[in-house]
DNA sequence: TCTCCTAATTAAACATCGTTCAATTATTGG
DNA sequence: CCAATAATTGAACGATGTTTAATTAGGAGA
């Protein structure tokens, strides 16, 4: 068959990645295959060549698109919220629940890495900083004090351990269950270095 | 040929982990292959599938002993070290320093997963709890007064953390550089949890 | 409307992967 | 010394990502 035009190109992209979403949702990362997504979109391979560069080309599509419904859903959760401190614990609480939701979507956007010495996209970059952005925005409200460098510091020292804990558990490597849980254990840190921030405030 | 018994199962056991280590060390995870392993210990993959269940039980091999290789260099660390913070302090030390210089060994402890389904052998699971229990004790002798419930929940939180840090500075997810670094970012985790966990000491 | 050119789509091929298995061969026990 | 046993091989299988030549449909110009 040659030329059917029954889609265009950023069609059959969009396609592809809403395909390979659903691949990755139902049957796991692992399962995700060149050939899955082309025949669930009514193409072939070579489609799907012709509209990626390469099979991880795709992946990182699919994890742009992961981070930016995650992106979104953690803007709405935090909108309703007055305080600074509500804001952070709220932004936690979404990314838990969506990667708790969709865990082999989430791993995925942690775990691809782009063929060795390849660097990582811009595409990639610009998605993750947005999220350690808002936590140091609501650092900064809530201690304004602060230098910037410190309130980045804090910020990345936070939301690095709060995904700690999320891959940890998302993954089965650490105990959970009894008085344990995830929301305990991230409460634990918040709680913990935001104190931590509050007490080392500079003086005026 | 047939049986040439040059090794002893146990040796070519120990053979192909040490094979399958060095490729992931030189050639990263992603390079780690069967027929790779076995041509390198001069035998064929038919007789890695007599020595091992499946591709994964190399892996997982694999994986304990660097499991064990990390816990080993943090029990010598700790030895000399006095007081339980400044053990807590080394054993992240040594921590970061072994996924520093070992990134792909350590990533693949992290991110490889059994089939799906499979659930994880002991053989990990006993491995992890190692480190776990570690920051656990030393939580314990900081502050007896505490219920171990409690002691265990504060180790896993602030392990986690440092956890979550380390991979997502190894991933290369991280702003580093400038005033950022690793050991500042779990400095200040540290710090805050344990001021937190000192705070919360219940009275007698 | 017919025709050519272009671009999309396919099918087949390639190398490599994990995995299995029958055939072969070296070793061991009697 | 021979037979039973167990280790080792090589070839095969299906599936993977990727490339390519061959087709074929659509649009532009006459």
């Amino acid at each position: 068959m040659g030329r059917r035009s029954d889609h265009s190109r950023e069609e059959i992209k969009a396609m592809a990645i809403d395909a390979a979403a659903k691949i990755v949702e139902s049957e796991g990362f692992q399962a995700l295959t060149a050939r899955k997504v082309a025949s669930r979109i009514g193409y072939t391979v070579g489609t799907l060549y012709h509209v990626f560069r390469n099979f991880d080309d795709l992946v990182i599509h699919l994890n742009a698109r992961t981070i930016d419904e995650m992106a979104e859903l953690i803007q709405k959760g935090v909108k309703r919220k007055r305080s600074p401190e509500s804001r952070i614990r709220t932004m936690t609480e979404v990314y838990v629940n969506y990667a708790t939701e969709h865990p082999d979507r989430w791993r995925l956007v942690f775990e691809h890495q782009a063929p060795r010495g390849l660097p990582t996209p811009e595409l990639m970059k610009v998605r993750r900083d947005v999220l350690f952005e808002m936590v140091a925005e609501n650092l900064r409200e809530l201690s304004p004090k602060h230098v910037k460098q410190e309130i980045d510091h804090t910020a990345t020292a936070l939301w690095s351990g709060v995904h700690g804990i999320c891959i940890l558990a998302l993954t089965g490597k650490l105990y959970l269950g009894g008085a344990f849980s995830m929301s305990k254990l991230i409460d634990t840190l918040i709680e913990s270095v935001l104190n931590e921030f509050r007490t080392n405030q500079p003086a005026d």
